[in-house]
DNA sequence: CAGTGGTCTAGACCACATG
DNA sequence: ATGTGGTCTAGACCACTGG
């Protein structure tokens, strides 16, 4: 068990499903456990009773129940892993994204700090898709960096980037210093480079993006697709992120603030 | 009835969920439906049969068949009307949306054509909220446009504009004449004038614009928000969108192409 | 009125992860 | 071995829409 926080036995008992409401039962024990999560009764991380438990003590169904907790999941409050339980997931706040602008310029005062989780860098030949996209020749080498952005423990973005790996011969090792891209770009004597161009679109996540932002599979998310020129014009990067749907805002052409 | 074309009468039948498959059945049904939607037997604005109809011919309960159609409502593929019944509303491929360009400049060929429908244009006290948006004193008086983009007959867009009332004493008339925004501004003297900030959030849709777009209440949308200035520097223009998730895709800072 | 989708119940078996 | 969430069944009543 990862974490699990003593829940006040009395949390979950108490409500009134009466007939009398006009509001569907599952609506009723959805708002009533978002209201827990925000009011920090339930405490990102921590794990809800078991389903049947939980439905016996609110006097419904299992399945009235896992209607309620499935949009929440939907929604990003909550994840469930097979298995093992049903934790607690709200990112205390929303992001807001500027276009163009390196990640921790984009971080606004949270109560939690911003962590960066480096999961791996390696070399791999480039698809013909990823080649098109950096403008090289099919089957080049590539280099391939995924990592994550954690608020607190949360998991709150997944982002890989690709280079054309001929032109940094160092990255590795230049990257293992200072954790940072634009720190490879200016040792490569890249001093200026611009994000040419952004994509948003939406979806549902995939097992793997699930897995990575803890979501449950399934979850909506935005994914989003940027490519970066250096100052000749010539793609260095391009990126390729997930972010749960509910827990960002983007702004692109945000004057001075 | 909206319109029922003949659906055949084994579309639904042939399906085998053996146990043997590692497949949920539901997820069986729900790609047997998508392939169904986008083959082309099951077009656009026809119904499905009864929820009871179907689970029977399919050989599963009610509940499976519904945990396969809330899936695909979500993704944008289904309408259920309460009372009415439920009907296919895929459109028939992703808009590729450019920031700041005139919405007809953004759509590629499509089979279908993209209409426009204003739903109305009225004057109204702007709410303290919108009147910060537009930088003007609270209280005083807006344009408030709701138009609506179809593709085909099927809705993907709603858009909610609002503009000073003092600075277009003639909005009404000179929009009704070539129900073009641009030509209103020309028309006032506002030759140029450019979007200045973009803003996309994601969220789930209210009953308001699943009614308009034509979809189940709490389907995944994108929000977007935008101000436009006129050249100098004055706010003349507040937009707000709603998009499904899954029939857009957003491009920024895109070159020529 | 009949038919629709929305909600709800009381069971059951399974795959999975953990100890 | 135990407990978890994931799937599935066979019923039922309701509110809503349309003719």
């Amino acid at each position: 068990m990862l974490q699990t926080p003593e829940i006040p036995i009395a949390t979950f008992e108490g409500l009134v499903f009466g007939p009398r409401s006009d509001m569907p039962i599952w609506q009723q024990i959805r708002d009533h456990i978002l209201g827990l999560i925000e009011n920090g009764t339930l405490r990102s991380g921590s794990q809800l009773p078991g389903e049947t438990h939980l439905a016996a003590r609110l006097g419904v169904t299992r399945i009235t129940l896992r209607q309620a907790l499935q949009h929440l999941q939907n929604e990003g409050h909550l994840t469930a892993r097979k298995g093992v339980g049903i934790f607690v997931r709200s990112p205390p706040a929303i992001f807001t994204v500027r276009d163009g602008h390196p990640f921790h310029e984009n971080i606004e005062t949270h109560s939690e700090p911003i962590t960066t989780d480096t999961r791996f860098v390696r070399r791999e030949p480039a698809s013909t898709q990823l080649a098109a996209r950096l403008r090289i020749p099919g089957g080049a080498n590539i280099i391939h960096l995924r990592r994550l952005r954690l608020l607190g423990e949360q998991p709150v973005y997944v982002n890989d980037k690709y280079f054309p790996a001929d032109r940094f011969p160092d990255f590795e090792a230049l990257y293992a210093e200072r954790q940072s891209v634009t720190d490879v770009f200016r040792a490569a004597g890249i001093a200026a480079f611009r994000r040419v161009e952004t994509r948003i679109s939406g979806g549902f996540s995939s097992a793997d993006e699930a897995d990575n932002l803890r979501l449950t599979p399934g979850t909506p998310v935005f994914h989003l697709n940027a490519r970066n020129e250096d100052g000749n014009g010539r793609t260095i990067e391009w990126t390729s992120g997930c972010w749960p749907l509910t827990s960002v805002e983007f702004v692109f052409g945000a004057p001075e603030k």
